[in-house]
DNA sequence: GTAGTTCATGCCGTGAAGGTATCAATCGAT
DNA sequence: ATCGATTGATACCTTCACGGCATGAACTAC
């Protein structure tokens, strides 16, 4: 045999009215059912919860130590809709966010920021994984959501662009080129010793660089695919180096960014990146906190 | 609109078969109805719990948050009856003991290694209070238990002797009566200053001292009403002092107790009280377990 | 003794829950 | 592409559990 919630509702009324007839106005009932709720609940339970002649109603210490239960019970019964509720809507919930390293410290925090303020019941989990690996991811529902560079498979994934940037050229404070006082051009490179952008782990500044600054590659002294193993470099005076606006927050010491003419003005460009159908109802709450947002 | 503790089994049951066919079966029941449950618990939570077509069911977020909730609420559910059936039949709950201080210490702890052995989850509440403050807090159904001296009224209250022992005569330790190697005799005590009980709050040793040796209250040079007030006077050197036995545990420095004739052997009585109708499962079962025990 | 209070019980009608049969949608095999 | 198999949803029926009303039983108070 078992027992409802309605007869954990009828004990508890009854437990502090000690009084059938009033508890049972109270839930909106008459007492004859009332007094059969109980009585099966007792029976359900296997003790007498409720000592109760035809003058006094009183809780036996069974009653008392199954009451306390009775209203974890019902406590919990009724603030899980709302749970519920607020998951469903997507106010609260969990979003996984992968970020490329380094380059999106910047962005990253300032977005967090904006979820923090508009969506405080929503968690954010952070993974630390290149572009590719995030594509991976957000395939495999490893990820909700993507912080990322193009290029992107428009079929599989929406994307929109939150973040652009100029490309700044890394040099060792005691340059010549710092004595400049206009943008450096790529003819000012020539010669120059370069740390460059890996073809294979850091495509998307490899082939922007590439459009960006012809004859670049002239003379590359290292490859490297972080932006913060190229400052050191450039720290170390090892040679110039083309990074995102955004490097100059990392701090490196010793390092001056240059103004770099470029075709186009903030050519660096950052993505959010999501699947097309999501089931992550926080992930569309996200996504419309974050529209139209530029970081 | 409510939701029902069948309802939320149901939805356990999806969520770890995936199939409601499956799930139905577990729940000796068939799949139409399990259905219907779980379309009645979507529309009374407000959120759609489970994403299903005629091929897959899968959890939502909300669904998989209030499955959570759902197993604590079943958790406590199926647990509680055991628990009250516990309480019910005395092996768990409470039960507040009363005792008289100092010389009960000894026979105390026997009292509680002994409930602690048998009764685990039975919780013993200590209250120290002397017999007369006993009988009217178990008049009054703040305690359950006593631990006290005579006399109480039968009509009220049940009892049992506990423990009887010797009555000694504490001396200090470098009192000519020490050198004794007989028992000590009403006759030895003659001009000997004498620290005696008080005949209100001490009115059981009082009483019983007067009918045990004779003549005791010749010279009296403090009235006390504690066992431990008197053997620090004795300590000092004020005199000598009729105790219980048990009040050799105490470690009072400088006292020695030395053997008493009287009528009778182990005259000073302790004695369980408790009230005649209680409705204290917890109480039938210490008593239950202290059956017979004498400590 | 009588009236009033209060919990329990008998009886009845409604409605909710479960069962059977079936539908609708989808997948896989041929 | 077609057909059968699978699976969740729906229609319909029956049962029984629950609530309401009337009343009983036990006790109190005056």
């Amino acid at each position: 045999m078992n027992y409802t919630l309605e007869q954990l509702r009828g004990l508890v009324a009854v437990a502090e009215e000690l009084h059938f007839g009033r508890a049972a106005a109270r839930l909106r009932m008459t007492q004859p059912p009332l007094s059969r709720q109980i009585q099966k609940l007792e029976a359900a339970v296997g003790a007498q919860l409720l000592d109760r002649d035809n003058r006094r109603v009183a809780l036996t210490p069974a009653g008392e130590a199954f009451l306390a239960e009775a209203r974890r019970i019902l406590a919990i019964a009724e603030s899980a809709p709302e749970l519920a509720q607020r998951v469903s809507s997507g106010f609260s919930g969990l979003v996984r966010l992968g970020f490329t390293s380094a380059s999106t410290f910047g962005i990253l925090g300032r977005l967090l920021n904006e979820l923090e303020l508009h969506l405080p019941e929503v968690h954010v989990e952070l993974y630390e994984m290149v572009t590719r690996e995030q594509i991976a991811a957000l395939a495999g529902q490893d990820i909700d959501l993507g912080l990322a560079r193009p290029p992107f498979d428009p079929e599989m994934f929406d994307s929109r662009l939150l973040h652009r940037e100029a490309l700044l050229l890394a040099v060792h404070e005691s340059h010549p080129l710092t004595e400049l006082s206009r943008p450096v051009v790529p003819a000012d490179l020539a010669g120059e010793p370069l740390i460059f952008h890996s073809q294979q782990k850091a495509r998307y500044f490899y082939d922007l660089v590439v459009s960006m600054v012809p004859l670049a590659q002239e003379r590359v002294v290292h490859t490297v695919s972080q932006v913060m193993t190229m400052l050191w470099l450039v720290s170390a005076g090892r040679g110039v180096a083309f990074v995102p606006a955004s490097a100059q927050l990392l701090g490196v010491p010793a390092v001056t960014y240059l103004p770099l003419r470029t075709p186009i003005p903030q050519p660096v460009e950052l993505h959010l990146l999501w699947p097309r159908h999501s089931h992550n109802p926080a992930l569309e709450r996200v996504l419309q906190v974050l529209d139209g947002l530029m970081l």
